[in-house]
DNA sequence: TCTGGGGTCCTAGGACCC
DNA sequence: TCTGGGGTCCTAGGACCC
């Protein structure tokens, strides 16, 4: 049955600036980054004539496009308005559309109920939604493949570009396949096809050949047996509407290689306000921030850390990442940085880890957390109180004098003075912060484990550990800014301690 | 002027738990 | 108190997509 339609709108970046340009129709456009170390994002069907292509350098597509090819930053907002445009309209003809990305989406044509399936049907159809499209939008033209599967689909919308329709007959799909690349098919990129054609395998044909012991043996479980079912168009994957975000990240490749540890430091806490402002403005919250690093020689590594508890605070965000950013050796030059947040959680956090004062925290129960700032080595002003208490800012509202036990969380410890890269102010440098950060409070370390008291972390470069149960528990910090420091009992209600996420922390931890 | 930015999914090893 | 297997979580990296 040609059920699944794919849509996707022809070099839409592109098509988008021509429509709003009189002057750039008919001839070539490049959108994508100009600057130094800019990629083609899209390339107008024009300038494809010359040999530019999406994800080229920009400067070789200079080089290739004759004078008078314009080269644009992107507007995503203009995109944006376009692409609801078409979704809404696709919306019409089906209830269940899988946007797949901006200029791009799935219908599943039988989830309406009342559309005629039949090949004729489906022809007709796909070209009321063409030409419904060129003309909601302005002139931006959209291809289309229909057929029995999302992968027939995807290959029919790509095989009459641009301005283009293919419907793939019942019985048909494996005819339509067999003679084309393996490059087409979705999941085959360079090391795949690089793979297969030392196999000799080059056309979807070729590929339905080969054994499925010896794709997964090149492959891997997944991506082998994924293989094999689609070069014989086996594909039973279906149209899904909404998908819940997986991470939020923001990166940066710098027109010039950076080494200097503060100007690193101030892109971190600016990628990382871009990743909490996106974490807050989408009600979310992550428990593991990444980032990444791109050496100067383009090897890129990541490295990453996971809290007791999940944050959308940018603040936190940035510290964390710096403190993941302290490991790395940038002296020999960045290229570029990253920051992410994953693990996500679904919901508003506000009463939990806002910026508000501490006291209106309750206890995580079960949650045991001992922490100590690393100035001293030895753990200061750890108070009673929970997970949360741990996510207040750097001088934000201090409440001491809580007595052990109580359920009030005591907000920061002295422990934190000097205990980070964060300077007091500076946690998101230059960055407008729902909260202004203060100075941290300088305060004695007299503060020490209490024992019989649930103990949580500090907010600023400090370590601490949790767990839940009964028993005592030994703790010594260390750490790179911090010498091991003594040892110190306490009682817990579990002997199940663990160390959550200081990067720059070992959190030796014992029962007895 | 070699190689963007925002994502998803998979693999593999180690820790940890039962 | 010799050995092991399964499941889950965490971390790092890689391939791929638009």
């Amino acid at each position: 049955m040609t059920r699944i339609a794919h849509v996707d709108l022809d070099a839409m970046f592109a098509a988008v600036e021509q429509r709003d340009k009189v002057s750039l129709r008919g001839r070539p456009v490049i959108v994508g980054g100009v600057a130094g170390r800019g990629v083609v994002s899209t390339a107008s069907y024009e300038a494809r004539r010359f040999g530019a292509r999406s994800a080229m350098p920009t400067a070789e597509a200079r080089r290739r496009c004759p004078p008078g090819t314009a080269f644009l930053s992107p507007r995503f907002a203009a995109y944006r308005k376009t692409s609801e445009v078409v979704m809404a309209l696709l919306a019409e003809v089906s209830p269940l559309v899988e946007q797949v990305s901006i200029d791009e989406a799935y219908l599943d044509l039988a989830a309406a109920g009342h559309h005629d399936l039949s090949v004729p049907g489906v022809t007709a159809l796909a070209e009321q939604i063409r030409a419904a499209i060129a003309e909601a939008t302005g002139g931006v033209t959209a291809s289309i493949g229909v057929g029995s599967s999302k992968l027939v689909a995807k290959i029919g919308s790509d095989l009459h570009k641009p301005d283009g329709l293919t419907v793939a007959a019942p019985g048909e799909e494996q005819a339509l396949l067999r003679p084309l690349p393996v490059t087409r098919l979705p999941g085959v990129g360079p090391a795949t096809a690089e793979r297969l054609r030392r196999a000799t395998v080059h056309t979807i044909g070729d590929l339905a050949r080969v054994d499925l012991a010896d794709l997964i043996d090149w492959f891997g479980q997944a991506h082998g047996s994924g293989l094999f079912r689609l070069a014989r168009a086996d594909d039973t994957r279906p149209v899904v509407g909404e998908r819940e975000a997986k991470s939020v990240s923001a990166e940066e490749t710098f027109d010039v290689d950076l080494t200097d540890r503060a100007r690193l430091n101030a892109e971190i806490d600016l990628l990382a306000t871009r990743v909490g402002g996106r974490l807050r403005s989408g009600g979310l919250s992550a428990r593991t921030i990444t980032i990444k690093v791109r050496h100067h020689d383009f090897t890129t590594i990541t490295r990453s850390a996971t809290r007791a508890q999940p944050t959308d605070d940018p603040r936190l965000v940035a510290q964390f990442a710096r403190r993941l950013l302290a490991e790395v050796d940038t002296s020999a030059g960045i290229r570029l940085l990253g920051v992410g947040a994953t693990t996500l959680a679904d919901f508003v956090q506000d009463d939990l880890f806002g910026t508000q004062t501490p006291t209106d925290d309750q206890p995580a129960a079960g949650d045991i957390l001992a922490g100590v700032g690393p100035g001293g080595g030895a753990p200061g002003g750890v108070r009673p109180g929970e997970a949360r208490s741990g996510e207040v800012g750097p001088g934000e509202a201090q409440s001491g004098g809580v007595e052990p036990g109580e359920a009030r969380s005591g907000g920061i410890g002295p422990g934190e003075v000097g205990s980070s890269e964060v300077g007091p102010g500076d946690a998101v440098a230059g960055q407008p912060s729902p909260e202004p950060v203060q100075p941290s409070r300088p305060e004695s370390a007299s503060g020490g484990w209490r024992p019989g008291q649930d103990v949580h972390h500090d907010a600023h470069g400090a370590g601490w550990v949790w767990g839940s149960g009964r028993g005592r528990v030994t703790v010594r910090f260390e750490g790179p800014s911090t010498p091991p420091g003594p040892v110190h009992t306490f009682a817990v209600d579990d002997p199940a301690l663990r160390p959550a996420d200081p990067p720059d922390w070992r959190v030796v931890a014992s029962v007895s």
